[in-house]
RNA sequence: GUCCCUGUCGUCUAGCCCGGCCUAGGACAUUGCCCUUUCAAGGCAGUAACACGGGUUCAAAUCCCGUCAGGGACGCCA
């Protein structure tokens, strides 16, 4: 009958650095779910662990959100009914919830502190033993509620507890393999796995979907689910993302941060792409809009194994992307990084343009700038360029070249090429010979786009100046 | 060590649930060729995988068991 109500996902980071590739995914995948379903996604911070969460974490987590267009519907900054959405800010709503356990006989107090455990932890770890929290306070009834203490869930003794899990199946864990968790620490701050089982059900979570770290946990908070008296929800647990040793994914592969991405010029639905086919697949698709993965995907067509981040399949899905943006929109995503070089397009129908001419040997963003580079200012040449095509060889053509550009009108690709054209005839040369010429001339580099194109883009004046410059290169 | 999950080209994966259409398909990368004003892009062709061992069956990548390998979890972290 709960499948009648629309679907409730969440998202719930917590922030203790940047928003990775890893959680984008799980995001992603949250999110498409809800768009296609007409269900909600929430964005829920989980911020408890006050050693390690900050602020500049928090606002990276929001800001890769947007960037990456996962729009939530209930959370911080948007508000809902369900609020707050910050776990620290939820504090009275854990201690309410244990207290419950507590008065029902599920839950107890425990002194025990963290040091004499960790040496029965120790212990149990010379003996090769797992270790199991002992039971010293579970039937302890002279504990005060006003001393220092954690709260502890009471772990049935036997028994199993399974879920069925919407992409690993049927999982299921003996309860001897559990122990009597913590549910609140002494400071009053609830550990993860109760936090979020008492945040799922107040905010109404229908389906929970999150990294498949968490399976071991999900027996434990589907206990919970059942001693709290609520209905357990759906679970979907995505494989990890590795690098390429295999290891999960760290700084040491590299860049895993969301916002580096974006600084290094990659388009957020390439990104969103490329991790939606890491770990799920549809057919032989490879190349999706955005549109496309909210109406495909399905927890059903995810992966069951761990896989390593590619990043030139990237870099390639990035340039399937950028092929299919309009000129304006190419003009709109360069502007801001042009604007950061120094680079002056002059005018707006320019700067697309260019963006347009050079994006068809650019990846990302990032290489489309420095390849478009040379248009704003003259780089040093490159010594081989020069030496293998500015010539004395050439040198009669270009002069000839530099008399006849002059009177070329419209100064473009069509007006141009009739004139290169007559001179290759004249002179008896290669297209290639006169154009690498050229090409050093003006860029410096024997790489560009198309060179007619560069040159009306550059415009008579500056194109006049540089091959100028170039054959003055030539002894004679 | 214990428990959980996973194992198809170098990588992401299709196929597996409902064995035969699989001499295992696609994509990235890679190699060669074509196109070409350079470099890309594009086109064409190639190299390359069912972890291993046992079963079951007329038939197994697909079902069962074991081994091995990888990942994850064993916190008053999330």
């Amino acid at each position: 009958m709960s499948q009648t109500k629309p679907p409730r996902v969440r998202f719930a980071p917590s922030p203790t650095g940047y928003l990775h590739i890893g959680g984008a995914r799980t995001a992603l995948f949250n999110w498409l779910y809800a768009r296609r379903t007409g269900g909600s996604f929430i964005l829920r911070i989980e911020d408890t662990d006050q050693e390690r969460s900050s602020e500049s974490s928090y606002q990276a987590i929001l800001d890769s959100m947007q960037w990456l267009g996962l729009t939530w519907d209930e959370g911080p900054a948007v508000g809902g009914p369900h609020g707050p959405y910050r776990q620290t800010e939820r504090i009275a709503l854990y201690r309410e919830f244990a207290e419950r356990l507590i008065a029902t006989g599920k839950a107890y107090r425990c002194i025990c502190t963290k040091e004499q455990l960790d040496v029965l932890r120790k212990e149990s770890e010379a003996r090769k033993r797992p270790f199991r929290y002992p039971g010293t306070c579970r039937n302890r009834r002279d504990i005060p509620a006003d001393v220092p203490h954690a709260v502890r869930f009471i772990t049935p003794t036997e028994g199993a507890i399974g879920f069925d899990d919407l992409v690993k199946g049927n999982i299921s864990v003996q309860a001897t393999e559990m122990q009597d968790e913590i549910l609140l620490r002494s400071d009053g701050m609830p550990l993860y796995n109760f936090g979020a089982v008492v945040d799922d059900v107040t905010m109404g979570i229908t389906l929970v979907a999150r990294g498949d770290d968490h399976v071991i946990n999900t027996p434990r908070q589907v206990l919970m689910y059942q001693a709290l008296g609520y209905e357990v929800p759906r679970f979907a647990h995505l494989p990890m993302i590795l690098g390429a040793d295999k290891t999960r994914l760290s700084k040491r592969h590299g860049a895993v941060s969301v916002l580096q991405y974006r600084d290094e010029g990659y388009l957020p639905e390439a990104l969103l792409n490329y991790l939606a086919r890491l770990g799920w697949s549809s057919g032989d698709q490879e190349v999706f809009t955005i549109d496309e993965l909210i109406q495909k995907f399905d927890w059903v067509d995810c992966g069951h194994n761990a896989g390593v981040f590619n990043p030139e399949k990237l870099r390639w899905v990035n340039a399937e992307h950028l092929k299919k943006r309009s000129p304006k929109e190419m003009g709109d995503l360069i502007e801001p990084r042009f604007r950061a070089r120094g680079f002056d397009a002059g005018s707006r129908e320019r700067l697309d343009s260019i963006a347009v001419l050079f994006r068809e040997r650019a990846r990302t963003l990032l290489e489309l700038e420095e390849s478009a580079a040379f248009l704003f200012k003259m780089p040093a040449y490159d010594p081989a360029g020069v030496a293998k095509f500015i010539t004395p060889a050439i040198a009669p053509a270009m002069d000839e070249l530099l008399a006849l550009l002059p009177g070329v009108t419209p100064f473009n690709h069509d007006g141009i090429k009739p004139v290169f054209e007559g001179l290759l005839a004249k002179h008896n040369l290669k297209m290639v010979a006169l154009a690498q010429a050229c090409r050093v001339s003006i860029s410096g580099t024997t790489v560009s786009p198309p060179i007619f194109e560069v040159m009306e883009i550059l415009g008579k004046d500056e194109t006049l100046a540089r091959l100028k410059a170039g054959r003055a290169i030539i002894a004679v």
